[in-house]
DNA sequence: CGGGGGCTCCGGGGGC
DNA sequence: TGCCCCCGGAGCCCCC
């Protein structure tokens, strides 16, 4: 499932191809894809649109139009972005297409159907319950340590709110506490200075290492990249998957257990 | 207020 | 082979 390096990785090849393109038309599949305004006006609004920019927030595409409208994206589970020549053929999931002015369109394609596109003048606005993204300079060790304070939550599943940091899911929620030797039931405010220091440390490191293997793509092929190719960083992963298997560090056992009703993978030599 | 459990949306695919 | 049900990101409701 596309987390954050995933939708970094489609957000960079999306801002090559994409900004000063026009949007010449826009198909809606399946009208529950789009969140709003109806599909209608969604697409009215799209016509003859400029893309000025490309971002990311978390695990959320934006891209932003000449006029001041965002288009954003959050592809879930099971979304999947393609860009293709004209004439190509469809993918039986897809649900939304953009057409360029190029004669290519970017294809949204989405099996399990939890994926979203929705309109918005403001981007922070229509995103304002998300928390800061690790990977921007406003997280600092000192906000990130103000944020675990007072907090009795369990590391795993905050680390997965994206109330409180925006983008990690399950997999890089995984790989950034073994990378800090953190246990994934540990309490957040039990963090030492020194403990948080490499939790602050491990996020950053380990999100931009995912990032510069293009993602991960699981046998699944789930995430593919936007040319249809996979990342190259499950091959990299360390506990995830892997339950039963030695830790890369110590030796110990991996195993997986069940926290709110979801797997974390951990090594119960080294993290503490 | 914060934490936690359960439900909903979906359908591929694992397990029986 | 065939069928049941598990799984999960995120938002929401409800309870403690």
């Amino acid at each position: 499932m596309p987390e954050l390096p995933e939708v970094e990785t489609l957000a960079r090849e999306l801002r090559e191809t994409l900004v000063g393109r026009t949007i010449t038309g826009v198909d809606v599949h399946w009208p529950r894809t789009v969140e709003s305004p109806d599909p209608e006006t969604f697409a009215q609004r799209l016509q003859d649109r400029r893309i000025r920019e490309i971002r990311r927030r978390g695990k959320w595409l934006l891209v932003g139009l000449e006029g001041g409208d965002w288009l954003l994206l959050h592809l879930r589970m099971s979304g999947r972005l393609t860009l293709r020549e004209r004439g190509a053929p469809e993918d039986p999931y897809l649900r939304l297409t953009l057409h360029l002015d190029d004669g290519r369109r970017l294809d949204f394609s989405d099996p399990r159907k939890f994926g979203r596109a929705l309109l918005a003048d403001s981007p922070d606005k229509a995103l304002g319950n998300l928390g800061p993204d690790p990977l921007d300079p406003a997280l600092t060790f000192q906000r990130l340590a103000a944020m675990l304070a007072g907090r009795r939550a369990r590391l795993k599943p905050l680390l997965m709110d994206q109330r409180f940091l925006a983008g990690l899911g399950n997999i890089y929620a995984d790989e950034v506490l073994w990378e800090a030797g953190l246990h994934p039931l540990r309490r957040a405010d039990t963090l030492s200075p020194e403990e948080i220091e490499r939790l602050y440390q491990a996020l950053i490191a380990v999100l931009e290492r995912a990032i510069r293997g293009g993602g991960t793509t699981l046998s699944d092929r789930r995430y593919l990249r936007l040319d249809g190719n996979p990342g190259d960083f499950a091959s990299h992963l360390t506990v995830y998957g892997r339950a039963g298997q030695p830790c890369l560090r110590c030796g110990g056992e991996i195993f997986r257990i069940s926290v709110n009703g979801r797997s974390a993978h951990f090594c119960n030599g080294c993290q503490k």
